[in-house]
Order: C-alpha cells, then structure tokens, then sequence
RNA sequence: GGAAGCGUGGCAGAGCGGCCGAAUGCACUCGCCUUGAAAGCGAGAGACCCGCGAGGGUCCGGGGGUUCGAAUCCCUCCGCUUCCGCCA
C-alpha cells in the first residue's frame, strides 16, 4: 500500500511509472478524497477538544451554571459523533482505494507487459544436448513409475500430481538439500500455518484484489485461505510490530505446501507438473533496511541461483517487464530453467523486491537507533519450487536408455543417483 | 464442547466514574561518578493520526452501550490460563 501522500507528491512520478503497468491512477479523486478525510479528522478532533473542556468545565459548575453546560456537552458530542462517522466512511473508501493501487515498478525494468518482454541478464550451463530426442518429464515420470497424473485426477481432479516410489523419495530429497542450502546462507528455518486470515493475505497483497486466485476453506463463519506461498506466513509473522533497524536484515525459510487456484489460466500447461493447483515449496524472505533493498535483491538472488548451480541445471536470469512484474512489487528478477522436453527456458523462481509496499499494508515498522521511524522493505524469492526443480531434474539428467541421472549433490539425501524405468 | 478466571505501556504490576496516557519496579537513553565496568546519583523517554507550524486528537484486548465525563459501570465478541470432555 502507498502514502497517499508521497503517492500524489508529483516528484514520485507515479502516474507515468503505474502507466508502464497499465494502471491509471485518478489523482484527482484520490486528491480530493484524502483532503475529505482529513478534513473530517480535523473537524471530529476540533470538537472533541471542545467537548472534553465544557466536560472538565461541568465538574467545576455551580448549580445554575450545569444545565446549560451539560446541554451544550451533549450537543458537542453530537457533532463529533457525526464527524467520527464520516472520517470512517471516507478512510473506508480511502483505504480501498488505496489497497487497489499496485506497486509502483522501478525504471530499471524493460516496457512492456509480457515474460517475451524480459531481459536477459545472465545464462548459467549449457542447454542440455541430446543425441536423441528428449521426452518431457510427464512421460519420463510415468515411464520410470514415479508419477501418477491420472490417478491424482481421479483423486482430486487435474492439476494435482501423484508420485510415488522414488518420486517421493526425490522429492523430499530436494526439500532438505533446499533448506540445508539456506540455513548455510544464514536463513532461520520456520513451520508456519498454511491456512491464514483474511488479514494475512491483505499484508502481503494477495487480498483484496486476487481472491479469485486462492482457494478458500470455511467452517461455520471462520474463513480461512490456504497460503499461495510461504511468502504470505513468513512476511507477515512481523505484521504489526515494530523492528529495530540493527536487527536487520532478516533471513527465513520455510518448506510448504502452496495452494493456487490458476484461475485464468485454463488451457496452459495442462500436461505433467509445470502448473498445480497444490505443489511444496521452500521460500527464502528477507525483511531489510529499505535503503538497502537493491543491494538485498542481489543477495537473494545470489542465493537462489546457488540452488541451481548446485544442482548443476543450466538457466538464465532475467529482468522482467514492468508490466510482467506482481501486483506488490517493484522490481522481480525471475531465474528460467532449461527445459529439454519444451525446448525452452521455463520460469522457476522469482526474486522480488517489494520495497516498504508490503510493509505498509502488514504494518511492518522499523526504528533506528537515533530514533527514527519507519517502514521495512520485504523481498522474497523461492529457493526453489519442489515439482518445477524436479520436472528440471528428470528432463536434464535424462539419458538414451530412459534412465535419469540424479544431481550428484542431491544423492547423499537420495541414496540413489539414477532412476531407472520399472 | 462444558466450567471458572484473566486481558493496563518493552516486561512486571497499581489504578474511588472526573485531578489517569496512566503510580511503582525492571529494562532503555543521556549525563555525573569510575582507569574501565558495576553499583549509586541526576535527567529523559510510549505508539499512532491530523496539521507547514503552534497545536490538537486517539490508544488501558476488539466492538457497542450508559454518562456532561469511562482504564474504571453494562452488553457482546476475541484471545489467554486452569479444570473436565474429545482427539493426533
């Protein structure tokens, strides 16, 4: 969420940088709206004061003085209380507004609103060369019986996965050798719930404006959303306090399931484990200084691409578009995998820097020593995604025989270092 | 799910319906003292909102009510603790 304030300094240039994003920004209404509610704050505090001095004024009243006095009291209460009504409706709709105003995108990005419109930034590996034709990891899954798509359907409908035997093993496999890397990169490791409030989901900026993207569970009048990402839990486990600056930066981790309704995006990647409605993932957050935030981003990302060239996957990262870029962030730096199956590089992970925008909404507070106050700024990125890391795994690590070779660093938690059809 | 109790500042803990944004202690900041530290002494210090500022306002779990006036009274919701039941 932005200040209104620095929103309309015309310094801020927000007009022109939500422009790159396709959003139009109403200045004038969101102008004239503040002015309203502030105004009635004015006002509702003016007679407020008036009406604590004739209160204290009553206490010292004679007799025949009172009437008159309590009369007024009642009076002045009237007004505030009519004023304290209007300063809700209007921080009310300010508010929604407000919480509908995306991120303003940095200039560094590239125009344009597509993942075509990113720009590369650097290759790690060699796209695998094959001397045959390399299957796709859906039919590399089946064929080495560790994945069972249309079982999952059966169970739960398409766009859940079934793994079984090594695929499991594999799995899990990958989840510790994630966590292990990130506690080595100083990340603290955390359990959070997977089901959290409406609140929550508004710090980190999923709510109000994408519930359609989340699945949603209730019992009686408890409403509850299943977590897209451990981003939402592990930046929000500071909503509402305040952090002293020094303590910063903040590193964590955390290993969950991520539940995504893909609305919207029927007909894509409908084939093997690329898009799920429910898949696990290790997310690395960061809460730092925001004057440091650019410099953290390259830091995350730094440890987000050891993931990959541990495992030895070839990939690339790029910058992407401004309008390609998420409803809270400011700058996103997303790292494609190598996929042989699809000939192409395929997003894996995505570093974001999110700037005070989620902190203001989660209320994410900073002091520095000399006593200044603040807003943190957030940054996360996967560290990585089990099923996309493991699609990345099978179709780079497949040989002529059908078999897999499994990331030599990822065989201590195997036990096996290949896969071999049943 | 049933019963009882409790929710005050970073923590602990006072608080007759007006003199309470709130005693006191600890922790904290700055001075003095000290070779240094501790102790001791002195001073200071809450958060948020509106305002260029002066200043004003809000905040004693949340919401509502009574009253000229509520941390103090009433209602309600939430949370915590203990006991019972149920469960992994």
């Amino acid at each position: 969420m932005h200040d209104p304030r620095v929103l309309l300094d015309p310094t801020t240039d927000a007009v022109r940088k939500l422009a790159r994003r396709g959003f139009h920004l109403d200045v004038e209404s969101l102008e004239k709206l503040l002015a309203s509610r502030n105004s009635a704050i004015h006002r509702g505090d003016e007679a407020r004061a008036e009406a604590k001095r004739t209160a204290a004024a009553v206490r010292s009243a004679t007799t025949e003085e009172r009437p008159a006095l309590v009369e007024q009291a009642r009076e002045l209460k009237a007004v505030v209380t009519a004023a304290e009504t209007e300063t809700r409706q209007l921080e009310a709709q300010l508010q929604d507004v407000l919480l509908g105003i995306p991120n303003l995108p940095a200039d560094e990005l590239p125009d344009g609103a597509s993942d075509a419109d990113a720009e590369v930034v650097r290759s790690w590996g060699e796209p695998t060369a094959f001397d045959f034709t390399p299957l796709d990891h859906a039919d590399l899954g089946e064929r080495l019986g560790i994945l069972d798509l249309a079982r999952a359907t059966k169970l739960a409908g398409p766009r859940f996965a079934v793994l079984r035997g090594k695929g499991p093993a594999l799995e899990r496999a990958l989840a510790r050798y994630f966590l292990d890397l990130a506690a080595e990169h100083g990340y603290l490791e955390f359990s959070v719930p997977t089901l959290v409030n409406r609140e929550t989901m508004t710090g980190t900026g999923q709510l109000p404006k994408f519930e359609q993207d989340l699945f949603k569970t209730g019992v009686g009048d408890r409403e509850l959303y299943l977590i897209p990402t451990a981003e939402v839990p592990l930046t929000n486990l500071h909503a509402r306090e305040t952090l002293a600056v020094e303590d910063l930066p903040l590193a964590y981790t955390a290993h969950t399931p991520c539940f995504r309704s893909e609305a919207g995006s029927y007909g894509k990647d409908t084939r093997g484990l690329i898009r799920m409605h429910e898949f696990s993932k290790v997310e690395l957050v960061r809460i730092v200084d925001p004057a440091r935030s650019r410099e953290e981003l390259e830091v995350l990302l730094g440890h987000a691409e050891a993931v990959m060239r541990g495992l030895g996957l070839a990939y690339r990262v790029v910058k992407l578009a401004a309008g390609d870029i998420g409803f809270s962030a400011e700058f996103t730096y997303d790292i494609e995998v190598w996929l042989p199956g699809q000939q192409r590089y395929r997003e894996i992970a995505s570093a974001s820097d999110f700037g005070t925008f989620q902190a203001r909404r989660a209320g994410i507070r900073t002091k520095a020593k000399d006593g200044t106050r603040g807003f943190a700024a957030t940054l996360n990125s996967s560290g990585m995604p089990i099923g996309r890391t493991l699609v990345a795994v099978l179709e780079q690590g497949q040989q002529a025989d059908g078999s897999v070779r499994i990331p030599e660093a990822l065989v201590p938690y195997t036990g096996f270092d290949v896969l071999t059809p049943d």
